[in-house]
DNA sequence: TTGAAAGGTTGTATAATATGCAACACAGTT
DNA sequence: AACTGTGTTGCATATTATACAACCTTTCAA
């Protein structure tokens, strides 16, 4: 583990998080080092174009540079080229929002999102890694690719589960009805709904769904969407080839 | 500059541009420094998700956490948000693929593109820093931010204009005409058209364009595509709150 | 099966370098 | 004018990154 290297990218997670810019003294207590180490720190993520200094306030931003970096991450998941068009096919049906995921690090990465044309909707970002064990996508990445479930699972709300044997046994479940139902178990007010994509070998290639408030997706819904969102995501496993779709 | 950062960040511009992944004796040749070197910063960065290694390859390829990082640049540009219903209606009404463009450490930073529905396209990603002095939306940030033109001009294809007196008329005319043609200068084979959007103070906010292959856009062609594009520029100034947009 | 080669990781002494301290520069406040 | 908060630079020292070497694993050919 390389000390300096380390310090610099953990500036990089701070940058990420930051509305307004970090000055440089804010960097120095975060990380525990001198304003002086964390100046040049900054200088050095600067020249490299990963931050940015404002001229006025010596704030310091998160470079463009950063946005060649993803691209080359997205380049390299071609199942998000694919699914965009099934995406806007979903939402325009369902007139929710709808998301990609596939499995990452343990967790379930988002990888394309097609907006609500709705006022009221649910913003999810591209890249996000949100936990698998009270997402409808989540659940359906373990459900499907037959994962264990983890010991300990962190409440997000008072709705999500934390006993593991309740959730294995709810894993059951998605996979006998081929979708997975998130209901206020990671946000509060959202419901979600996920189905699986396969790839032409059979495997989990990622999970479909979409999600919406609870106000406009009733439980008695549920099943008339889920439908929708299976259909699709059968539509998409086809389209990668996958035989065994109708 | 703290020199084992700096390598690390040449490391992740390396991962950037490798289609494969990369191997250690691969960075530490890149590198200059001694294969065990390498290992470890590779190892350091990939303990924070910025590089992934290939469980069975070994290789390294960048890793999702610089998502995150994008997300957040993005962020900080409400232009983005604001455009890109406009970029979908100046595909619609052209056919080409457009983007929308703001300056950027002297380059022109593409933030947001809309492709083409034509097989036949022009690519272009969002993040990509291209030089000023040969690209449409390039000109249109020159001309209308009222910025010098550089000493010397880099030749892309035999039609870039190289001569910066030239450069400095051609300027003018893009200023009176509202708009600029990228004539294969930048790329062979492919002509771009853009015009300047002003924010509510009305300050040169971005540049808005099309590209396409020089088949679909002949030169007699070219004025009426230009005014498509003028009016969909002045649609977004509008948008963004400027009063003079009509 | 054996041997060699290529690629990656880990231990360790040393030399390079990142660090904290202090001084300085600058802007905004009292 | 003095003060306070913030960022940058010079410098001696102690930390730490480095190269070297040994070791491990996989691959490929004899």
């Amino acid at each position: 583990m390389i000390q300096s290297l380390a310090r610099g990218l953990e500036i990089l997670d701070l940058l990420a998080n930051a509305e307004n810019g970090i000055g440089i003294t804010e960097f120095a207590q975060h990380l525990g080092v001198d304003k002086s180490s964390a100046s040049r720190l900054l200088q050095t993520l600067a020249s490299y174009g990963y931050a940015e200094q404002n001229a006025d306030t010596r704030r310091y931003v998160l470079g463009t540079r950063v946005l060649a970096l993803s691209n080359s991450v997205l380049r390299r998941i071609p199942l998000r080229d694919t699914a965009h068009p099934v995406l806007r096919q979903l939402t325009y049906m369902t007139g929710e929002c709808s998301h990609i995921a596939i499995l990452s690090q343990g967790k379930a990465l988002y990888i394309d999102q097609v907006e609500s044309p709705s006022i009221l909707r649910v913003e999810t970002e591209i890249g996000t890694l949100s936990p698998l064990h009270c997402t409808a996508l989540g659940k359906v990445l373990i459900a499907f690719n037959q994962l264990g479930v983890p010991e300990s699972l962190k409440a997000y709300t008072p709705k999500t589960m934390t006993d593991p044997v309740q959730l294995k046994l709810h894993m059951e479940l998605v996979y006998r009805q081929g979708y997975a139902v998130d209901d206020e178990e990671h946000v509060l007010g959202v419901r979600c709904i996920a189905a699986p994509v396969f790839d032409h070998r059979g495997r989990v290639a990622g999970a479909v769904g979409i999600s919406g408030p609870i106000g406009r997706m009733p439980n008695d819904g549920v099943p008339k969407l889920a439908g929708m969102v299976m259909e699709l995501a059968n539509d998409l496993s086809r389209r990668l080839g996958n035989t065994s779709a109708t």
